[in-house]
RNA sequence: GGUCGCGUAGCUCAGCUGGAUAGAGCAUCUGCCUUCUAAGCAGACGGUCACAGGUUCGAAUCCUGUCGCGAUCACCA
């Protein structure tokens, strides 16, 4: 079954009033909502009335009623050229003439389906991506940065301001680790003198450092003590934690090196940022906001939403609300990560004007959300329910989770040159790009394998796991990026090559079924991009984009476009064609991809 | 153990507030490049929608239970 509402709205609209217009005169009776749906492939006609639905209003037999009421519309609506029924579905066929006018309208309208900011509106905030700054970046922070990007795009499309963000967790004890280990074994090495990225080269110190924890367990361990004690009392994690201390009492030294190793990281992140595509309007740095949220924390306990335990620490109680008891306040004093998130939230929305927040992260957090936004709520932030967590499933590989210490990671940076990789290969191989310089042929080479690997990782419902096998690298044909972007290139050779007048708004002619279909298709897309910002699914746009490209396809590659013979629907071809490519192009801007002029 | 999520074709996935004979792609097999780009098109093969009950004119979809997989239940972030 195809999407929702086939008819532009008007005309369903139109229908509804008729039918309900048609059952008071033929039975007598008011009918409070009529059902839709669109008329399967093997029945004939456009838009299905279920009569079903109606038998609550009207006692008797469907196929009767359904054929009265058919009767009545065929009479009565201008649009309705015919009709049948099949069991209990009024099958009602429409027009070719309203097909065509709706397709003239749609094929007017500059960013049909896209709309501008609504300003009265609050604007909508999306976090996602927020890395740690000790480790490069990853599959998983892919799936979580194409989600996030892709959903603050939908959300913009649907109306409202968006502002991107991402919060940098610059601070703690695992930046220390990378800071220690690169003043131990680095001998000044930097991402200058190395090559390296800065995220790559920070990320190696992280793994240097564990290796020499390691080490030292394995020694105290040998002299006799538990692994237990032995984990606590490794001198270089003594060391780390007194750095910790050393950065939180603004040593200046500690300070001037985490200033400059995080710089390193940030520009290393900035250039898989831009490489993948995706920005963001704000940052927060954990350094700035890691103390934010206690001042709440008095609040919560004046109010009676917090309680003192004996030590100190301040807990609230969720029972009631089938969670469990959750400390907001170490005894002495000290935030502890939900304190932070408390803090934040309020501050983003004393930053900005904001209506709504979005978090990307994975779904292991779900139940500290779920606590988060209650912990808000019953602060008494009205704004509490408007918060959402954008979960989504962990991308795993064949072999399991990703782990860093048995080298399973796979590197973001890694994977996107080896998708470019792959694309240039099938590229090459099909060799249709003669008269393109190197320079367009590699940007092109990265828009087809970025394609793929996103398109791959967008089309999946973001509550599922996504099982990702390197070995056999994402697809280029079938349901895929490339496939879309192909289907694009070749309106655009089609573009190029029309040299009549195609402009021209025809009015009166035959449509071809897949013709109308098409036009079906099209005429939902507005729909389907309100409905993907409401549910935060890109794959919604995804699965509707293949399937318009499908239909496309199969007529036009049945049929000629340029070499058809009545100019009439020739132009008509064209247009279509023309307005299908518009509509891939836009889909593809709030997956985060792009469509190539030749491929 | 409690809570949450998932379970649809050999594999990867669609399936909107319940609607007609559950749809794609990959893989396997058959056709189609002197015609707008074959990363394509047309077709074949492939299903007890995990299982069992329930709700109703009608259930992959909603409810209950069972099983399987995963996450989570830190004074970590």
């Amino acid at each position: 079954m195809p999407i929702v509402i086939i008819e532009s709205k008007t005309m369903q609209n139109k229908l509804e009033i008729a039918v309900k217009e048609g059952v008071k005169e033929l039975y007598n009776t008011t009918v409070e909502s009529v059902e839709f749906q669109a008329t399967r492939k093997e029945f004939e006609g456009d838009i299905t009335v279920v009569v079903f639905a109606l038998l609550r209003y009207v006692k008797g037999n469907p196929v009767q009623i359904g054929t009265a009421i058919g009767e009545y519309l065929k009479e009565n609506v201008a649009e309705v050229t015919n009709f049948n029924v099949v069991k209990g579905f009024l099958n009602i066929s429409i027009s070719d003439a309203t097909f065509v006018n709706s397709f003239n309208d749609i094929y007017g309208q500059k960013n049909f389906g896209i709309n501008t900011p609504d300003t009265d509106e609050k604007a909508v905030m999306v976090e996602y991506s927020s890395p740690n700054t000790n480790k490069p970046l990853h599959l998983g922070h892919i799936r979580n940065n194409l989600l996030g990007y892709s959903v603050a795009e939908i959300i913009a499309a649907s109306g409202k301001k968006v502002y991107k963000t991402q919060i940098i967790n610059d601070r703690g004890i695992h930046i220390c680790k990378s800071m220690l280990a690169w003043q131990r074994f680095g001998n000044g090495e930097t991402p200058e003198s190395t090559g390296l990225k800065g995220d790559k080269l920070v990320g190696n110190y992280y793994v240097a450092f564990d290796k020499a924890y390691k080490q030292e367990i394995s020694q105290l361990i040998a002299e006799g003590k538990t692994e237990e004690e032995a984990k606590k009392a490794a001198p270089i994690l003594l060391e780390a934690q007194d750095m910790l201390r050393k950065w939180e009492a603004g040593d200046a030294a500690v300070v001037a090196l985490w200033k400059t190793m995080n710089q390193w990281v940030y520009d290393g992140f900035d250039e898989t940022y831009r490489e993948l595509g995706v920005n963001f309007d704000k940052n927060y740095y954990e350094s700035d906001t890691y103390l934010l949220g206690k001042d709440v924390v008095q609040d919560g306990l004046d109010s009676g939403v917090f309680y003192r335990k004996e030590d100190g620490s301040v807990w609230i109680d969720l029972t009631d609300e089938g969670l469990d008891e959750k400390i907001v306040l170490r005894a002495d004093g000290t935030a502890v990560y939900m304190t932070q998130d408390i803090g934040t939230a309020i501050e983003r929305f004393k930053d900005y004007d904001l209506n709504e927040l979005v978090y990307t992260v994975g779904n292991e957090q779900d139940y500290h959300f779920k606590v988060l936004f209650l912990i808000l709520d019953k602060l008494g932030f009205d704004w509490a329910k408007n918060l959402y967590h954008l979960s989504y499933g962990m991308v795993d590989l064949p072999s399991g989770k990703m782990k860093s210490r048995e080298g399973t990671v796979v590197d973001a940076d890694d994977l996107m040159i080896e998708m470019t990789n792959t694309a240039r290969e099938i590229s090459q191989d099909l060799g249709k790009l003669d008269g393109y310089s190197e320079e367009e042929k590699e940007t092109l080479y990265k828009t087809i394998g970025l394609g793929a690997l996103k398109y791959y990782i967008l089309k999946v419902d973001p509550k599922r796991r996504i099982l990702f096998n390197p070995e056999e690298s994402v697809d280029f044909a079938g349901n895929t990026g490339p496939f879309i972007q192909y289907t694009y290139a070749r309106i655009q050779s089609i573009l190029r090559k029309a040299t009549f007048d195609y402009t021209t708004a025809i009015n009166d002619i035959q449509l071809h079924d897949k013709e109308r279909s098409l036009i079906k298709w099209m005429e939902q897309f507005p729909e389907v991009i309100q409905n993907a910002a409401k549910n935060h699914s890109p794959a919604l746009i995804a699965n509707y984009t293949y399937d318009l490209v499908k239909e496309y396809n199969s007529f036009y590659q049945s049929v000629p476009i340029l070499g058809c013979e009545n100019e009439n629907e020739k132009i008509m071809r064209t247009r279509l064609s023309k307005k299908v490519g518009e509509i891939i192009k836009s889909s593809f801007k709030l997956l985060g991809i792009h469509v190539p002029e030749r491929m």
